[in-house]
RNA sequence: GCCGCGGUGGCGGAAUUGGCAGACGCAGCAGACUCAAAAUCUGCCGGUGUUAAUCACUGUAAGGGUUCAAGUCCCUUCCGCGGCACCA
């Protein structure tokens, strides 16, 4: 008969929350002899939906991890925020006729007390805000030190344009061609745009990965992303004139192959050749029917090449001498190299469609296919042909041979190319950190001087975008209205703010020293912080924040604001939870589960078990309440195993091994993101416990400590139940001795001939001859041996005895 | 098309990296307790061989291979997911 009460979470999570912030255990002292830790996720938007169900496995993660580094001595920084500025909020202002400053303030406080139900360690002290004027002081400060430096510059250039959400977006927030935010139609439209520099980091972002512990796929992803490749610049004179086309290449060994050439509608040279040109007229419609298409509409008509011929135009081949037709094409992009290629239709799938479609020559220069059939692309594994100095060799070796000729004649010099772009960094909208500059007409644009940092968001009544694509800042004629920090002339202010990418690009520098007024953060806290030791986050945020964010700290890193070359050290990716139709969670679809309802009716710790149970941490898994039952039974049980304990302050003689291989089974697996198969192991143990039906105070010890960082609330009352005075959170991580984790007997597997046909108990060290011995003995194994030649025997100590036999 | 990841019971998933496939949990079935239900506890739970224990065979998307031994390594094919995509 149980003498304890039962199990009821509701009265003790909220005890121990409130006592772990009374006694502000997780609030992170400086200036300490610890080795640092600093566990960072990525904070969350704080939309109007509030917390769901997918949130907390990231931070039951991290939390895990943070709680068990303090009971190993670290001093261990674990910090929580927002990244509040964006879209929605403001979208959701103008709906509802509430200032987005009044949502923003809701929906964090409704964020926080949802993060708070769950026991989370973070050290809520530091908690910053992106939309806090002293937080984005320091993002203008950035922004300020890159435009200093030249790495920030506008540039009238064609942009995404979302009708729907009415602003420009970047590369990477065009999704399928549609807003990555909202779906809309996203076309190009010309705009005056800030413009950040990363394409001049673009060679580090990619070395460098080389020195950080990311996940593979997030390495890949980052790579290709910004899509190095090596070539060549070759110079093709056009006859008659001074001038010539630069064309990028990857293949120069198929230079004898290009029989003509296609440049991009907006290539500038068509300018200067106008004159030239005899139809004119014809390439002037197609350049302007070009303009007409979204970059998704000119990938659409894949299939179906079109272009113009610029008559009266030719180019000479500068090895092969031979003259070539010019083409404009929309599949050549602006963008990209240099605007203009050399086309080799016997061996480039795009140029042999294109030229199909005209009737243009096709020349085999690589053998290996029929280029009469389709082009023959797979040149590596071909030979070169009517190469004329090149023929016969194999192609990496004519690109060597051609360079070299190409280079000793100035004819082309080796290139690097990348498809990544610079960022777009200006948004016509409200609801983002102003941009400190003024434009003068005298003096261009010019800073505002650092002291008048922050420049804050004016309070206004309308915010809505405009239609003619300007900010709504705009409208505030006396905003607007300045003087020139430079010339004190009059001077108008920038109205665009930055995308919401900006405050995120450097929040973890600032949860280091959130309050600080003279730096983003003082030197010595850089110092002792840098770099985060783990950051986990989604992998949606690989092309975007991630590389944002590597991008600024390289900066400040230049300019010896942070002393490290990496923001992050190791960068781990969660899977999503969907709904239980297997479906991603959305309001639409009905299958949003929201966590205060599991917390209500389970418990917290329950719904951190579960979430961690759930499945393979870094892959996305359905949501199943039976599931969550499941989890609530094992802590019913946990709770229950008081009622077994036994005298002894040790481990029993039963329970020793399984003690030891569970300590070190939890503690490796909590490192592997391997959380399931953790918790899996302290099931086992619990089921042992059962089992024996007696417990050794030590045991239970044992068990609480090491099932504490993922269920902190339980935990901690059943320690306190124990007895003592100071929390779990105090205690020690147990270690595990490894000889101790062997048993002193165990099952080896007797196969012949590769099936199983019983097993010995042997002592796990047990020589060869003695296994052997025993299962030559062994009655139920010998009618397989019996009348049969032995052709070999494997020992795998520990393991399998293996017989291979004939007859 | 290119790059990356994956395919194991009714379901989520394990498998010390080549060594007894299916740990742990869910669901299901049977039993105990109960007037009854819930909760709890105990047992069973990949398939086939008509039932059970035993046993045998078979089984990790499909086909082939390497090996004493393959979910794991190699080749071919199929399917699913994620990213990129007229990138020269």
């Amino acid at each position: 008969m149980s003498t304890n009460p039962s199990y009821n979470p509701e009265s003790i999570e909220e005890k121990w929350q409130k006592r772990w912030e009374e006694k502000q255990v997780f609030h992170v002292k400086e200036s300490d002899d610890r080795p640092k830790f600093y566990a960072l996720i990525e904070f969350p938007y704080p939309s109007g939906q509030g917390l769901h169900v997918g949130h907390p496995r990231p931070y039951t993660a991290l939390d895990v991890v943070a709680r068990k580094r303090r009971m190993q001595g670290y001093n261990v920084l674990f910090p929580m925020g927002w990244d509040a500025f964006g879209l929605p909020t403001e979208n959701y202002a103008i709906k509802n006729k509430i200032h987005p400053e009044k949502v923003t303030k809701d929906n964090v406080a409704r964020f926080k007390a949802q993060l708070q139900s769950l026991g989370f360690s973070f050290d809520w002290s530091r908690e910053i805000n992106t939309t806090d004027p002293s937080y984005y002081k320091w993002t203008q400060w950035i922004f300020l030190k890159l435009f200093e430096k030249g790495l920030a510059y506008k540039q009238e250039i064609p942009i995404n344009w979302c009708t729907s959400c009415k602003v420009g977006l970047s590369n990477e927030e065009v999704v399928q061609g549609g807003c990555e935010r909202c779906g809309g139609e996203v076309v190009q439209k010309v705009k005056n745009q800030w413009m950040l520099r990363i394409t001049e980091y673009a060679e580090r972002l990619i070395n460098d990965l080389d020195e950080v512990d990311y996940i593979e796929r997030v390495k890949t992803q980052q790579k290709n992303w910004i899509g190095k490749s090596e070539g060549m610049e070759i110079k093709f004179t056009i006859e008659g004139t001074e001038e010539a086309l630069k064309v990028f290449t990857t293949r120069p060994d198929t230079l004898f192959g290009a029989t003509y050439m296609v440049i991009s509608p907006e290539h500038p040279i068509l300018n200067k050749l106008k004159s030239q040109i005899k139809n004119f007229d014809e390439v002037h419609r197609y350049q302007h029917e070009a303009a007409k298409k979204s970059d998704f509409e000119r990938s659409e008509l894949v299939k179906d090449k079109t272009g113009v011929q610029l008559e009266g135009i030719r180019a000479i081949n500068p090895v092969s001498k031979e003259e070539m037709t010019v083409w404009i094409s929309d599949y050549v992009l602006m963008s990209y190299g240099t605007g203009a290629i050399m086309a080799v239709p016997g061996h480039d799938t795009r140029d042999w469609e294109f030229a199909k479609k005209f009737n243009l020559p096709i020349k085999e220069v690589v053998k290996g296919g029929d280029v009469t059939k389709e082009a023959f692309t797979d040149v590596d594994q071909g030979i070169l042909i009517n190469s004329d100095f090149i023929n016969d060799l194999k192609p990496q070796q004519g690109i060597e041979k051609i360079n070299n000729w190409l280079t000793d004649r100035g004819l082309g010099e080796k290139k690097v190319n990348y498809k990544l772009r610079d960022w777009v960094f200006s948004r016509q909208r409200y609801w983002g950190e102003p941009i400190p500059l003024v434009d003068c007409e005298d003096c261009g644009w010019v800073p505002i001087p650092e002291k008048e940092l922050p420049l804050e968001l004016p309070k206004v009544e309308n915010y809505e975008p405009t239609d003619d694509g300007e900010s709504p800042l705009a409208n505030i004629k006396d905003w607007v209205k300045t003087t020139c920090p430079s010339c004190g002339k009059e001077a108008r202010r920038e109205t665009d703010t930055m995308p919401q990418w900006a405050g995120s690009s450097w929040y973890y520098l600032r949860y280091m020293d959130p309050n600080n007024d003279e730096a983003l953060a003082s030197k010595e806290r850089l110092d002792y912080w840098l770099p985060v030791d783990w950051y986990n986050g989604g992998m949606e945020h690989t092309t975007l924040h991630l590389l944002y964010s590597r991008f600024w700290h390289k900066f400040l890193y230049d300019i010896n604001v942070v002393p490290t070359k990496e923001p992050y050290n190791k960068r781990t990716s969660h899977g999503m939870i969907l709904g239980e139709n297997n479906e991603k969670m959305s309001k639409s679809k009905g299958n949003v589960v929201n966590p205060d309802d599991i917390v209500e009716e389970f418990g917290a710790d329950t719904l951190r078990v579960y979430e961690m149970f759930i499945g393979d941490f870094e892959k996305s898994v359905p949501w199943s309440q039976n599931g969550v039952k499941g989890c609530r039974r094992f802590l019913d049980r946990v709770w229950k195993v008081q009622d077994m304990l036994v005298e002894g302050d040790a481990f029993s003689k039963d329970l020793e091994v399984k003690m030891h291989q569970t300590i070190k089974k939890v503690s490796e697996d909590y490192e592997n993101l391997k959380y399931n198969t953790g918790i899996a192991a302290l099931m086992t143990l619990i089921n042992e416990f059962y089992n024996l039906g007696r417990v050794t105070k030590t045991e239970f010890e044992t068990l609480l400590i090491l099932l504490n960082p993922v269920a902190p609330h339980i935990t901690e009352e059943l320690w306190e139940s124990l007895g003592y005075s100071e929390g779990i959170v105090e205690q020690h991580w147990p270690t595990w001795n490894e000889e101790k984790t062997v048993a002193k007997f165990i099952e080896i597997a007797v196969q012949i001939n590769g099936k199983v046909r019983g097993t010995i108990e042997v002592e796990p060290d047990a020589k060869k001859e003695t296994v052997e011995k025993m299962i030559k003995e062994s009655e139920s194994i010998k009618e397989y041996l019996d009348n049969r030649q032995i052709v070999k025997e494997i020992y795998v100590p520990g393991r399998i005895y293996n017989i291979v036999v004939k007859g």
